[in-house]
DNA sequence: TGTACATCAGTGAACGCGCGTTCACTGATGTAC
DNA sequence: TGTACATCAGTGAACGCGCGTTCACTGATGTAC
């Protein structure tokens, strides 16, 4: 970041640049937009710091990864909490964590990428997950939504939040002929089929349900 | 393949060793598991033959990439329709042909992945596409679904499958306790769900329409 | 308060590697006479 | 039918590049006396 060389962090400090490199690594992903982006070198080049310096904060490029993905999924699942807590009532709150998770993806291409291209993602979001299975819970005991195995139904609903973020690119030239799609309300139609969310609810716990479709067994 | 140096291709056939370098990418991409494991060198290698030899055949590597998708989703759309006309009725097809293509993305994660890292998969994948389309209208002719917009709820039944497809990894590790997930079942209950179809078609046409959850507006 | 010194955050140069691409070539095969 | 030759599928060697990692180093900063 300085002119020639940078100026040292403190003795005891030595977490300052580690948060540094970490910033460095996320901007560098968003910037260039390629998760293939996320090297050793491009990172340190980002934080402007030479490339041994980052061996003093992080064991490899593995380890420095691993760190990255934690410091995305803590923020999403920060995301999706704030969203949450700006909603009141079980619905709009189950529907606006589904826009942040996907609006998340939507605005992070390449680290959203990133983060499910490796194996651990499913210890990272839990936090996440939890948080709509609350959501989802907090539905059903509301009588808004008719799912019988909400964890279940969580599950099925992450799978289809987590095509969206990741279909949802481009379509420069509109090869699928669908013309301009409502993307907003596409994914509260999902979030509410796949819920079970009664037709109308609009957060008054006291409709009446609607006919489920059950789960086929 | 050959022993020292592989038999020349006589003079007209350039085609037959273009399509073992492509036979030799997808080998490569399913057998190591790994996206970014689709190099030139490692493509010469997996065929047996020397690098620069694709480039009689290709002008470079973003063109031999491309071929290559082009061919994995020519693939995709012929598992899907075999899978369809392997089954009687819209329902059962439509069934049929999510299965199929959530299969694909489980057996060949690496090369479904790759499919769509790249930008131009919604070019590519315009026959697919077209005949889950297909299907869900004709399980709204058939009266089996309550759909009122069947092209945009295909996107919206695409998006989920895909989302499966690409989600439903190793979970070693049971962070999200979810237990023994019963997958089949729960890839039926996400197309019955999307694609509003009633709860007990099994193809008889006459049965009654259950009670749709209509799109919000 | 002044000075010698140990600490340790960050560096510059170098390594071996696999990559995409180029270039001049080789040598079997089909064709012209 | 026999021979000279053009064609062209495939090759081996070499290039420059960015990568991850190592190593001995530098020099400001806090501490001990």
């Amino acid at each position: 970041m300085s002119e020639k060389t940078r100026t040292r962090n403190p003795r005891g400090s030595g977490e300052l640049l580690r948060e540094e490199i970490l910033r460095a690594a996320v901007a560098l992903i968003d910037e260039t937009g390629d998760p293939n982006a996320l090297t050793l070198r491009g990172v340190a080049r980002q934080a402007g710091i030479s490339a041994p310096s980052i061996y003093r904060h992080f064991d490899d490029l593995p380890a420095l990864v691993e760190a990255v993905l934690g410091e995305c999924f803590r923020e999403l699942a920060e995301i999706v909490r704030g969203a949450m807590e700006d909603e009141s009532g079980p619905v709009a709150k189950l529907l606006a964590a589904g826009r942040a998770y996907v609006q998340f993806g939507w605005q992070h291409r390449a680290r959203y990428r990133l983060m499910f291209a490796e194996s651990g993602y499913a210890e990272n979001a839990v936090e996440t997950f939890e948080l709509v299975s609350r959501a989802v819970q907090d539905c059903v005991e509301s009588g808004a939504s008719a799912c019988t195995d909400p964890r279940t139904d969580t599950w099925m609903l992450w799978a289809a939040l987590h095509g969206v973020a990741t279909l949802d690119k481009p379509a420069r030239a509109d090869y699928l002929r669908l013309g301009r799609l409502d993307r907003p309300a596409m994914l509260e139609t999902i979030i509410r089929r796949l819920a079970l969310l009664t037709d109308d609810s609009g957060d008054h716990p006291a409709a009446a349900p609607a006919a489920p479709a059950a789960m086929p067994t």
